[in-house]
DNA sequence: CAATCACTGGAACGGTGTTCCATAAAACAG
DNA sequence: CTGTTTTATGGAACACCGTTCCAGTGATTG
């Protein structure tokens, strides 16, 4: 859509002075979203941060969507950058490659609404495909792997975005703990005979580590993976 | 917000003829978001749906995400009435929870995107606590029913939502067979020794019940909570 | 009956994504 | 070197959105 040209003769990328490129553009989109927000991302601040029109942003740019995903999916390949190919046993591998996604997702909440628009783009596809490949050296057979990469995926990225969206509720005067205490404090304040589960478990809200209960789930799932060989 | 007076007194509810009510504007939103999908939901529409302005409606409504998660909550509450509370035994209580929730997620695509507005409703909380409950009796330990009841909780409405958006992607031209052969031949296409899973699975990703695949997942999740005890 | 309350509906405001286009620098053709 | 084409700009304009405001209206109340 944009790079046309540009091919054999040109050992020069950039040809004028202010050309922008579409990797800057989401650069700046992912500084804006990072720094102020998902809703302050708007073509008008982007440019403006560009010292452009809002126009130019669309001749690199489909739409904002696409922006949108493009921004998401240099975060998700990022992450998958700083995992090690071949370094740890497959199991391992597997929560490094979890934790990852889950840390970028938390350091960059306003994935979390975004994730619609990623599948098919290629950082999402080396998550998968770092997933995937580390079931057979687990001892999954054949006819079992789709299903655990199926479960671990979903969970993976289903988790990650539902964290995030907490993540977003934190700003300024609420801090995470103020947020789990509130939330604790609404769910003792429940009728104890018709959400006697909620009350009970309301005690174990306060100082939860979000990380760790993530960790717990995907222990979870390749505890069930490991029992159904 | 709204219900202030019409307390004591009075035995009809409605004072004014062409009054609405709170429950009646969250039905038309989800008429409006059911048939033509959450782009076609605004204020406008909705009010020319219910012959009135758009000044009235927030009379009823704090504001758009209070509606979308009214929407969000009456289709919970909706989906979570139809199971019955005591009858089946714990394990298969929680698969039809679960399958609930995904029905309800696929009959309303739209709630994906919403899911973060809805914590603390009540349609929430009643499945929070049907899930948890069932531990218990299944003989689920103290100690180790916080993890599981997150690992299952996270789960079903992560996955749920995925795949409300997966359903979205569906519309008149693109048939759900259709857009699984599309990502199939895109992994298919991919380079094979770069990407050998997902190449090799591509395989499966035509004529997948995503509706099967999902409770496989929470099988996995109850193999690894048994695998625990 | 007068005052108050509960609610209406349409106009107006500020802001958004997107389109359009006159312009201009770079690249290329001869 | 000269014209033409390609690549890209940046600001004006458009349609539409969520939201606010408020004069008005019918029921309820004291």
């Amino acid at each position: 859509m944009s790079m046309g040209r540009m091919a054999r003769g040109s050992p020069k990328a950039g040809r004028r002075a202010e050309t922008r490129t579409k990797a800057q553009i989401v650069e700046a989109a992912i500084a804006i979203l990072d720094a102020e927000g998902e809703a302050s991302l708007t073509f008008r601040a982007l440019a403006a941060r560009l010292s452009t029109g809002a126009g130019a942003i669309y001749w690199h740019v489909a739409n904002k969507d696409d922006l949108l995903a493009a921004a998401t999916d240099q975060v998700v390949s990022h992450a998958m950058a700083t995992i090690d190919a071949n370094a740890a046993a497959a199991e391992d591998a597997i929560r490094a490659i979890s934790l990852a996604v889950f840390d970028a997702f938390d350091a960059h909440p306003w994935i979390g609404d975004q994730l619609s628009l990623a599948p098919g783009r290629s950082g999402m596809l080396q998550v998968f495909e770092a997933i995937g490949s580390r079931l057979e050296p687990l001892g999954v057979p054949q006819g079992a792997r789709f299903d655990a990469w199926s479960a671990l995926v979903n969970y993976i990225f289903g988790v990650a975005a539902q964290n995030a969206d907490n993540a977003r509720r934190v700003t300024g005067e609420m801090t995470r703990e103020a947020l789990l205490e509130t939330i604790a404090g609404n769910w003792s304040r429940l009728d104890a005979t018709e959400y006697p589960f909620l009350h009970e478990i309301a005690a174990c809200l306060p100082g939860l580590d979000d990380r760790e209960q993530f960790l717990a789930g995907i222990n979870l799932i390749l505890g069930g993976i490991f029992s159904a060989l």
